[in-house]
DNA sequence: GAAAGTCGTTACGCTGGCGTTTCATTTTCC
DNA sequence: GGAAAATGAAACGCCAGCGTAACGACTTTC
């Protein structure tokens, strides 16, 4: 079921999930982190490296940082294929579940407050 | 009215409008930008960095900068206010409300792309 | 009208992401 | 088996944003 919104609930939507997140996360991910993250988390497995940067539109390096930043962070984990050790297959966390999950929470919060 | 989203359908909107904006949007706004020039285009002025900064729970120099950043993009203006020289008024302009309108279709058509 | 307070900006050093290039490892193709 | 291709990571210099600490302009207070 598609979601119908007017412009302004759109931007409303928009500002009310950016606002909480530049006031609450401290975790401060990019928004190409957050497009990696959500995509790994989203999409059915396998994502690699060269996949995720195809499909942002960016270069193998970005996802391989942004990898090693959401990895610190425990949001993300790496491991390597055993059928083509060329590849790195990225693994969903706990972590990084609760993550989104709490994201998730935020825009329906948010898609609720909007103005009547 | 509000708007009830389900969890799978909040981040699939998240989602989609993030990518959208990686793949495509070569202004490359930082949350915390895209966060102050929501909040001067959607909240009534007058807009104040002492204000913003208070608002987002950031230093003022962070305010400062994002202008400076967005201002030479064309996204924003600042005057200083005649009443009291010490404020400094920021303004919204055409730039800026396009990319804002630009961003609130973005977000309509994501959450109308939605899997049924 | 001097002192204290307020507002926005600038300066400083730092951190982290970026793009490009290079590299090591592994696989594919003759 | 050996050249060529593919994959992800590391190295390099660069740029932009960050937090803290000053600073200059202006206003309020006494």
């Amino acid at each position: 079921m598609p979601i119908e919104l007017t412009a302004s609930q759109a931007l409303g939507l928009w500002h009310g999930v950016a606002l909480n997140l530049v006031r609450h996360d401290n975790r401060d991910l990019t928004l190409r982190q957050m497009a990696i993250l959500l995509h790994i988390y989203l999409v059915p497995p396998p994502h690699t490296v060269r996949g995720l940067a195809a499909t942002l539109n960016v270069t193998k390096p970005v996802i391989t940082r942004a990898l090693d930043t959401m990895g610190q962070m425990g949001l993300v984990d790496r491991v390597r294929d055993d059928s083509d050790r060329r590849n790195v297959i990225i693994k969903r966390t706990v972590s990084g579940a609760l993550y989104l999950e709490k994201l998730g929470d935020l825009v329906r919060e948010q898609g609720r407050k909007l103005p009547v």
